[in-house]
DNA sequence: GTTGAAATCACACTATA
DNA sequence: TATAGTGTGATTTCAAC
């Protein structure tokens, strides 16, 4: 089940019906199953070991945030103070909604996070009353994201 | 349907759907109108409503790279001469699996790319003989993600 | 270990009020 | 928004390869 380099192997039908899935996660399974040749059985077992390796780490709606009014994404990269422990910062990050994602990374900073904010204006908040509020926040560089222009998974 | 800031209303039941669904894209309708005690027909409507406003983008299953291998994750900001316009380098950007997200960003660079890759020497090739083979591309600032601590969606 | 057919149960979806 | 009704899919079992 591991290949030498400790990663899953999966066959091609795997592949296949991860690609339906990963598409449209509320596919019918019968029609992935007529659509590649194979019962719906035989399916539904390959998605339980799927399951079971870790592989499939659950569904997702999505919801385009542009239709509720949020149409300024942003990166802000984050410079901590030697005192401030990442922990403690990501911690009060979490507490921010706007708050997306946020990766301990190398390079000049320590700490770059996206935002998703309404506009502008809004984004000027979050950065001023929120962000370098957080003790040990010394400093931030902020990019804001003009135009999406990719976005996807892992291609299998 | 639209409030004043041109962004669609939803009430608190249109919100319980949406969390359900957000959290796990396959969760039976039928359950879900149990749980917030209305008839499952009733989110029928609802949904069909959200999904005709544009909120609903669909709905995708997740799978965890790690798995497979890949577990090296990293921002590079890509600086493009004058001459190279944003839209070519985009479309050969598009045809390396391996970048998952691209923005054109104000700021220091041209263009943010987030790149999935299997571990250190992966990302390296892919800088070397994919990223800075295009045409245009002068320089780049790599970020490795040392731990991606926060990847949620909007909160509603 | 993997597959497919059959059977049961639950759900999706529509019409109607 | 709920009820009723029909069609369809999900899921398990089991036999066969």
């Amino acid at each position: 089940m591991k290949n030498n380099n400790n990663s899953l192997k999966i066959d091609g039908i795997d592949k296949k019906i991860l690609r339906y899935l990963m598409e449209d996660a509320r596919k019918p399974i019968l029609e992935i199953a007529r659509n590649i040749g194979i019962s719906g059985a035989a399916i539904h077992q390959r998605l339980r070991k799927l399951e079971s390796s870790g592989l499939l780490a659950g569904s997702k709606f999505i919801i385009n945030p542009r239709v509720l009014g949020y149409t300024t994404m942003a990166y802000i990269g984050i410079f901590l103070d030697k005192a401030m422990s990442n922990p403690r910062a990501v911690k009060e990050l979490e507490k921010i909604p706007e708050v997306l994602e946020c990766h301990y990374t190398t390079g000049n900073w320590s700490i770059l996070i996206k935002v998703l904010c309404r506009d502008n204006e809004h984004l000027m908040q979050v950065l001023n009353k929120k962000i370098q509020q957080i003790e040990g926040v010394s400093r931030t560089e902020t990019f804001i994201s003009l135009n999406q222009q990719i976005d996807r998974q892992i291609q299998i």
